[in-house]
DNA sequence: TTATTAAAAGACAAAAAGGTCTTTTGGTAA
DNA sequence: TTACCAAAAGACCTTTTTGTCTTTTAATAA
């Protein structure tokens, strides 16, 4: 399982992503409110983003956070990379220091697999991507504890 | 990926069934030594797995831990869910609270069927399993950081 | 240039995870 | 029955994660 941090840079990201897509630049709170985290932990959190150089801001009215239009893509295997540390990605698909072929432990031979898909996915999705299939679908609201949500509870990949 | 308690106590309890293959019941100190995680914890941990009644122990001399000879197998899924409580497995294969089919998030097409092999994974695979492997295969020992292991690294499969 | 807006910065606090240690309890063997 | 051994119980501490809030800085619009 992710972070919360990295839960909510996913979900924050490919929100403000799919607004910019409207011209829109959304703020802390409307991010907040739309991925349903914390205020003040989402504006802390999409600040240190900001100086990742993941992402863009404008202070001041009609501020808010955007993707600078030249940059490449930012995949999710980088996000979080960032946003986990060391914690994820550490060589072995099992978080063991030291298994491979050579030296396997006793999952490995099924594990091997299912990690290079994973692997493979986050590569190969970026933030943007997944805007563009939130855009193009736009999915209709759904209801949780008498919320509203329509944008959709991105991206906890977690096992 | 896991919390240390589930990463120790996969590691520990196939330590342990390990060594009951060789009918030996190995204590606190010699798991922690040979999955390379801290006494004390690895004590409270194996307290709380004799607590779940996934494992028995005997204290006194020639005391140590070893698992029941009539119980079923457990599975890895089954740890998993006591270790992380509601954390892991959230229904969803994303820890999504609600993302389905007819609710997908835009990760969805491309991980269900990841997650899906990682069901069957953690379903299939029991502690008594992956022990069985291990002692089949006897491993040579491997050097990390000056000290030396033959028991591997199992598992900690994260992302 | 002033008022207003919104992000940046950073202090602070609460909760959870990770880890340590001491005391108690229940066995074993001599 | 005594000495000893090893797990059980639980208090306690540290670090990390999560979250809150106030102050400062920068941009905009009137």
């Amino acid at each position: 399982m992710f972070i919360k941090e990295t839960e909510y840079a996913l979900r924050g990201l490919v929100y403000i992503k799919l607004q910019n897509l409207k011209d829109r630049r959304p703020g802390t709170v409307e991010v907040a409110k739309e991925i349903d985290a914390p205020p003040f932990f989402t504006a802390k959190i999409l600040q240190r983003l900001v100086r990742f150089g993941f992402l863009e801001s404008l202070k001041g009215k009609g501020g808010g956070f955007f993707f600078a239009p030249g940059k490449p893509d930012l995949s999710l295997s980088k996000l979080i990379s960032a946003t986990e540390g060391d914690r994820s990605f550490s060589g072995c698909g099992f978080g063991l220091k030291h298994c491979d072929k050579n030296n396997p432990c006793p999952l490995h031979e099924k594990y091997a697999p299912i990690r290079e898909s994973i692997n493979k996915l986050v590569s190969e999705e970026t933030i943007q991507s997944l805007a563009e299939k939130v855009y193009k679908k736009e999915l209709s609201p759904i209801e949780i504890k008498n919320k509203k949500f329509r944008f959709p509870f991105v991206v906890l990949i977690y096992l």
